[in-house]
DNA sequence: GCCGTTTTCGGCCCGACTGTTTTCAGTCG
């Protein structure tokens, strides 16, 4: 996304936020505000080349008065209804309408009774107790604004991975143009891929003559808002892109290696290493790999180098978490592990039929000019996810149709048709069997009841005969809800025992199956299916956020369902010798 | 504010759940 795009997509955030806010008729300026809003986000190009061209206006959810708002920001940097509705909003409320346990409602009450004005004065008013003594404020809700805080806490202090990515490359890019600059990487725990980040590490490979020139690049005002520490070695800066603390190492490039090995961390395999070495009369450190003796220097210039002086196989940065991938790598077993390229399909994404901006045609050219796939899936939602449009039955007749007229103009089965099927209180499906009979692809899906026990109902899913992968298993977004109780044990038996896949879905907020989990699940058999839930061009992406999750959870190719080829996993997750239950 | 092969006006984000009430307002998905 670029700068001005994303300046652009907050604003207009912002505006929807505020009329939620106002409530009542402005309830619809506000859906029409996000959804605008998402689809800046999903543009391809800079928002200028819109105007220029003309084109503002076939941006999906942009009319006539959000092409003039478009229009003034591109030539004045803000909108002036904005400016305008700023001064009736109390603005610094406005970040907390999406918080859990808040709502327009509530944050009026307080602004209007107790005449708070951002989030700290929410806090405080929290903690004297101002709060528990509103009607209507009892002690429950006081205890969910306090849990939805904390989430939304959590998510100020990390960033979700798919933010750090995009501001490390931001970081990266401008040191790699510099010719004193021999290597540049992301280091730390983005190199791992974590699903939260909360410090960027940089590392760069420059001569110690050179490292002024790259300290002011990367102090200057375009990348840096604000320098922490600046030396030879080191430089810590709050970033301009979103205030957050970003390190750049500057090491000699023959030290390449042990550096990148020492600042990817993690810290307990690190010590693990180390401990390992000293046993075996050496010493690490981020210069390099010295006998413990005479300090003489064996390696330190590839990572690989490191390793094998240690005795062991090169580990993947995914699985350096200490959970037991030295002792595989001493005994020569680290996987495989899958690779983004591995990747053959895409199996649940939403058109325009549903929550999707795209049709299912530009969906399909979109994915072929950027990705080599052999088959994607359209899994829209079903009639009781309301929000999200779900679909009546008689319209995923039409919507297989269509498909077959597409596929038939590709002369090839390109597109499967799917669902996203609402799994129901009971456990039941949000689709007739007549329907799930003529469907490619069933993913099951929990979107209601968050806050019950869902096993049973995931279990009863698992059985159904038409079933073939259960979609973001625990329901978690990182920072907003937590994930629903669920006995995760018993969804796997029940995977296993019943052949259904389990989804690692892509999506930032969300990278369930997590990773702990995940790693359960392929030990014990289940086949994986990694999805991106695309709602737009651009979330199609995210599939290498989810190949992250499946390498922290040491999957290989073969763990992963949408490796294989299409007859494969029919044969993999259809259920023909399962009772009906 | 956006949208349209049921509409250029009147829909759209409604039903379930939660928490605080004692009949329902607000939030959530």
């Amino acid at each position: 996304m670029t700068d001005q795009n994303k300046r652009l997509a907050t604003i207009l955030q912002d505006l929807g936020s505020m009329y939620r806010y106002l409530g009542g008729e402005n309830l619809f300026k506000a859906i029409a505000y996000m959804k605008a809003s998402q689809a800046i986000k999903s543009l391809p190009d800079d928002i200028s080349l819109y105007l220029k061209e003309g084109t503002v206006k076939e941006i999906p959810g942009v009319g006539k008065s959000l092409e003039k708002d478009i229009r003034e920001f591109y030539s004045t940097g803000s909108i002036s209804r904005f400016e305008n509705l700023k001064k009736i909003v109390p603005h610094g409320l406005i970040e907390l309408v999406d918080v859990r346990g808040f709502g327009p409602k509530s944050l009026k009450r307080l602004y209007e009774d107790l005449h708070v004005e951002s989030k700290e004065d929410v806090v405080k008013a929290l903690k004297d107790g101002r709060i528990t003594k509103l009607k209507g404020f009892g002690p429950r809700k006081v205890e969910n604004m306090l849990r939805g805080l904390k989430l939304h806490k959590q998510l100020e202090e990390r960033m979700l991975l798919r933010d750090a990515l995009e501001a490390g490359e931001k970081l990266l890019a401008p040191l790699k143009t510099l010719k004193e600059v021999k290597r540049a990487e992301l280091a730390g725990s983005l190199r791992r891929r974590k699903e939260t980040i909360g410090d960027l590490d940089i590392l760069a490979a420059v001569k110690l003559k050179d490292r002024k020139k790259v300290v002011k690049v990367f102090t200057s005002p375009k990348l840096a808002q604000r320098v922490l520490a600046k030396g030879d070695t080191r430089v810590s800066i709050l970033m301009q892109e979103n205030g957050r603390q970003a390190d750049l190492r500057m090491v000699d490039e023959s030290e390449w290696g042990a550096a990148f090995q020492y600042f990817t961390g993690s810290k307990d395999h690190n010590i693990h290493l180390r401990r390992l070495a000293r046993d075996k009369g050496y010493k690490i450190s981020e210069y390099g790999i010295f006998t413990a003796r005479n300090h003489k220097r064996l390696a330190g210039k590839t990572e690989e180098q490191l390793y094998k002086h240690l005795g062991m196989q090169y580990i993947p940065p995914e699985m350096r978490e200490d959970k037991g991938e030295i002792e595989l790598a001493l005994k020569r077993a680290i996987p495989k592990l899958v690779e983004i390229k591995d990747i053959r399909g895409d199996l649940q994404m939403h058109s325009d039929w549903s929550d999707g901006l795209q049709t299912m045609e530009e969906i399909v050219d979109f994915v072929e000019k950027n990705f080599s796939y052999d088959y994607i899936a359209i899994t829209d939602h079903t009639k009781s996810s309301r929000v999200a449009r779900g679909m009546k039955d008689q319209e995923f007749l039409k919507q297989i149709e269509e498909v077959k007229v597409i596929n038939q103009k590709q002369g090839r089965d390109f597109l499967k048709a799917g669902a996203e099927v609402d799994i129901l209180a009971d456990g039941a499906l949000d689709l007739s069997d007549e329907i799930l009979s003529q469907l490619d692809w069933v993913v099951a899906s929990i979107h209601s009841g968050f806050s019950r026990n869902n096993t049973d109902r995931l279990i009863k899913a698992c059985e159904n005969s038409y079933v073939n992968c259960i979609g973001h298993p625990t329901g978690r977004l990182i920072g907003k809800r937590e994930a629903y109780p669920v006995d995760i044990a018993a969804l796997i038996e029940a995977a296993v025992g019943t052949g259904t896949a389990l989804e690692i879905n892509g999506q930032p907020e969300r990278l369930d199956l997590k990773d702990e989990w995940a790693n359960e699940a392929r030990e014990a058999g289940v086949n994986l299916v990694i999805s991106t839930d695309s709602h737009k061009y651009n979330d199609f992406y995210f599939m290498s956020l989810g190949v992250g999750v499946a390498r922290r959870a040491w999957c290989t190719a073969d763990n992963i369902l949408n490796t294989k080829p299409w007859h494969d996993i029919v044969k993999l997750t259809s259920k023909g010798n399962l009772s009906v239950v």
